[in-house]
RNA sequence: GCCCACGUAGCUCAGUGGAUAGAGCAUCGGUUUCCUAAACCGCAGGUCGCAGGUUCGAUUCCUGCCGUGGGUACCA
C-alpha cells in the first residue's frame, strides 16, 4: 500500500515543486474511519508555503494520479490530513500474495548481501544461566532472526572467558565443596559460589576420583571440570530455547593469538596509553570519555576493556557489516570505553549498535525474588522452563520493549492459564487449523476465485493487518524491537477472533466459504510466519 | 555528586510529532440448538510523574525537578 502511495506521489513531485522539500510519510491512522493510510504532508508545509494546510493538501490531491480500482478515496480531514481509502479489490489481493510467498511472507531482501554478528547472553561459565540471561538470550536470539527476515546473513556468537580471578573463585569454590563432602570442616568464605551446583559438582568429583585430590591445593582441575559441567548446562538450557549459536568465542584465543598484546602495543605506540601507579591507563579522556581507565592491572592482568576491544577487532577482521552487541544494564558503562578505544585504532565503530536491555525483576506471590549467581537464591533459567514452557518464557521475555524493566510475574506465569498472551496467538492458529479439518469435511475448498465476495467490515479489516505484516517487521527488525511482532500478532490474532464470531463460513454460500477458507488460511500463515520468528510453536491443535 | 534507562487506567504494559491516548488482566454484566467459549460484546476506570520550553500541533522532542532501577572499581 505505501509502496504505491510513494509512487503516485513521485509523480506529483514533477507538478509540485514543494513537495520535495519535505520528507512525505504515511502512517496508519488510530481511527479506522480515518482510512487506510494517512499522511500529514499538507500540515509539514503550512509555514513553508504560508498557506491554510487544509488547502495545500486540495492542491496535492488535485496533482495526484491515482487508479480508482486502488484507491476508493482520498479526502481531506481534520486540521490537514490527508486520508486514503483502498479499494476491496486492492486490499484482497493480499490474500493471493500470502499465498504466493508462503513461509517468506513478511520477510524481504532490503539488506541481501550483508553479514551480521549478534552477540549475545556471553555469560561466563560460573554457573547455570539465570532468569535475567533469559531475557538478554531470548532478546538477542530474536533479533537475529529479524535481521535475517529483512535479508541479513547473521551469526550469532556467545562470547565468555574461562581464565581470569572469576574462575579461580570457582575453582576454589568447588574444592572447599569438595573436601566438605570428604568430611573436613572447611570455613567457606561469603563471596564464593554458595549454589548448590556447586556442591553438585563437588559431588561427581567424589564420584569419579574419590578422596586422591584430597592433597591437592592447584584448583586447575576443578574449574576444568566445573566449567566444563557448566557449559554443558548452559548449552542445553539454550537448546531448550530452540536457541543454536553458531560460535562461541573465548577471550583466551585472544592472548592465545597476541591479538591483546597487539593492541596494547598500539595504544602504547601512540602515546594513548601510560602507567601510573603500575598499572596501565588508557587516555580516554583524550578520547571523549570522562575519566582514563586501567587497562592493564598493577597484577598483569588485563582489565576487561582490554579484551573487549581486542575481541571486537576481530569482528571488524571478519567482514561483517553490522555488528549487534546486546548487554543487560549492567553493562551499559562498559561499552563506550570500548567504543573509543576501537575508534581510535581507526575501526568504523558507526557499524557496531550496542543494545542495552533492562533488568527482570521476578515476582512471586506479590513479592520480588532477588537474584544473584554468587548467592543461592536465584531462580534459574532451566526451572523457569521447567515450570512453564520455552514458549511462554520466550513470549514473556520478547513482549516487552527492551529498553523497559520487565516484571515477570512467576505465579502468574505458572499458572498456564488463559490469562497468558500466548495462548491467545496460538490458539488462533489452531481454531484455523480446526476450521480447515471441518471444512475439509464439508467438502469446501480454499478457493481465489471470488475474494471481491469478502466485504463486511472483519473481513475488510484483516485483509488491512495483513497488508501491514512486511512494513512492520521491516520496522521492528531496523529498530532492533522485536516486541513489535508480538504486538501485531496479538492484534491481528484479535481481527481474526473477531472475523470467526462474525462471519461463519459453514453455512455460507460455497463462493464465500471458500474466500473466507482462502482469508483464514491467510492469516494462519501470517501467525506462523509471526511465531516462527519469536521463536514459539504454532500448533495445528490445542 | 555525575552518567544511562524508565515513570501512561487498580495491576502488567502498547503507543513511528498529529485526529476522541489503547490492549490484556482484575471487577461488574451479556453472548453457545451454529466451524474449539483458550473466544466474542458491553459498563467502568486517565491532571500520560511535576513544572517550563520548542511547535500550527507534544504522551512523543529539549531543559529543570521528583521518584524507581542500573552504573560510576586495578569485578565482568
Amino acid at each position: 500500500m505505501k509502496h504505491y502511495l510513494s509512487k503516485i506521489f513521485d509523480e506529483a513531485k514533477k507538478k509540485l515543486e514543494y513537495l520535495n522539500e519535505i520528507e512525505i510519510s504515511f502512517s496508519i491512522p488510530n481511527n479506522p474511519e480515518h482510512g487506510d493510510l494517512s499522511t500529514n504532508a499538507a500540515m509539514l508545509l503550512t509555514r513553508k508555503l504560508k498557506k491554510n494546510p487544509r488547502e495545500i493538501a486540495r492542491e496535492i490531491i488535485d496533482n495526484l494520479a491515482f487508479d480508482s480500482d486502488i484507491l476508493e478515496s482520498v479526502s481531506i480531514a481534520g486540521p490537514g490530513f490527508i486520508n486514503f481509502k483502498f479499494t476491496q479489490k486492492f486490499l484482497s489481493k493480499i490474500i493471493t500474495e500470502v499465498n504466493r510467498e508462503k513461509e517468506n511472507f513478511g520477510r524481504s531482501d532490503k539488506y541481501k548481501g550483508k553479514k551480521a554478528i549478534v552477540e549475545f547472553v556471553s555469560a561466563n561459565p560460573t554457573g547455570p544461566l539465570t532468569v535475567g540471561h533469559g531475557r538478554n538470550a531470548v532478546v538477542g536470539d530474536t533479533i537475529a532472526n529479524l535481521l535475517e527476515a529483512i535479508g541479513y546473513d547473521v551469526d550469532r556468537e556467545y562470547y565468555f572467558n574461562n581464565a581470569g580471578r572469576q574462575m579461580r573463585v570457582l575453582g576454589e569454590s568447588v574444592r572447599l565443596r569438595y573436601l566438605e563432602l570428604l568430611g573436613e570442616t572447611v570455613d567457606f568464605p561469603e563471596e564464593y559460589y554458595q549454589g548448590e551446583y556447586i556442591i553438585d559438582i563437588a559431588r561427581k568429583i567424589v564420584d569419579e576420583k574419590g578422596d586422591s585430590l584430597k592433597k591437592v591445593e592447584d584448583v586447575t582441575y576443578f574449574k576444568d571440570v566445573a566449567e566444563n559441567e557448566i557449559f554443558e548446562d548452559i548449552k542445553s538450557t539454550l537448546k531448550r530455547l530452540k536457541i543454536k549459536m553458531k560460535s562461541f568465542f573465548n577471550e583466551f584465543s585472544l592472548y592465545e593469538e597476541g591479538k591483546i598484546e597487539e593492541v596494547l602495543k598500539i595504544f602504547k605506540d601512540k602515546g594513548m596509553s601510560y602507567e601510573k601507579d603500575g598499572a596501565v591507563w588508557l587516555k580516554l579522556t583524550e578520547l571523549g570519555n570522562e575519566n582514563d581507565k586501567v587497562i592493564v592491572k598493577s597484577t598483569g592482568e588485563p582489565t576487561y576493556r582490554l579484551p573487549d576491544i581486542a575481541y571486537h577487532t576481530t569482528k571488524f577482521e571478519r567482514g561483517y557489516d553490522l555488528i549487534v552487541d546486546l548487554f543487560g544494564s549492567d553493562h551499559s558503562a562498559t561499552y563506550p570505553d570500548v567504543l573509543a578505544g576501537l575508534k581510535f585504532l581507526g575501526y568504523d565503530t558507526s557499524k557496531i549498535k550496542v543494545l542495552i536491555h533492562q533488568f527482570v525483576t521476578i515476582m512471586e506471590n506479590g513479592e520480588v525474588v532477588k537474584m544473584s549467581t554468587r548467592k543461592a537464591n536465584f531462580v534459574t533459567l532451566d526451572e523457569l522452563i521447567d515450570e512453564v514452557g520455552s514458549d511462554v518464557v520466550r513470549y514473556f521475555f520478547i513482549m516487552r520493549n527492551m529498553s523497559s524493566h520487565l516484571n515477570f510475574d512467576l505465579s502468574l506465569a505458572k499458572k498456564q492459564s488463559d490469562e497468558n498472551p500466548v495462548f491467545y496467538l496460538q490458539y488462533a492458529h489452531a481454531r484455523i487449523a480446526s476450521i480447515l479439518r471441518m471444512t475439509a469435511g464439508e467438502g469446501l475448498e480454499r478457493s481465489m476465485e471470488n475474494l471481491d465476495l469478502l466485504t463486511t467490515d472483519s473481513e475488510l479489516n484483516l485483509m488491512r493487518k495483513l497488508s501491514h505484516f512486511k512494513d512492520e517487521l521491516l520496522y521492528a527488525s531496523e529498530n532492533y524491537e522485536p516486541h513489535r511482532v508480538a504486538n501485531y500478532l496479538e492484534e491481528l490474532a484479535s481481527l481474526f477472533h473477531k472475523f470467526y464470531t462474525d462471519c461463519r463460513i459453514i453455512g455460507s454460500e460455497k463462493n464465500l466459504a471458500e474466500a473466507r477458507i482462502a482469508l483464514a488460511v491467510a492469516v494462519q500463515q501470517a501467525i506462523r510466519n509471526g511465531l516462527k520468528l519469536l521463536g514459539v510453536e504454532a500448533p495445528d491443535k490445542m
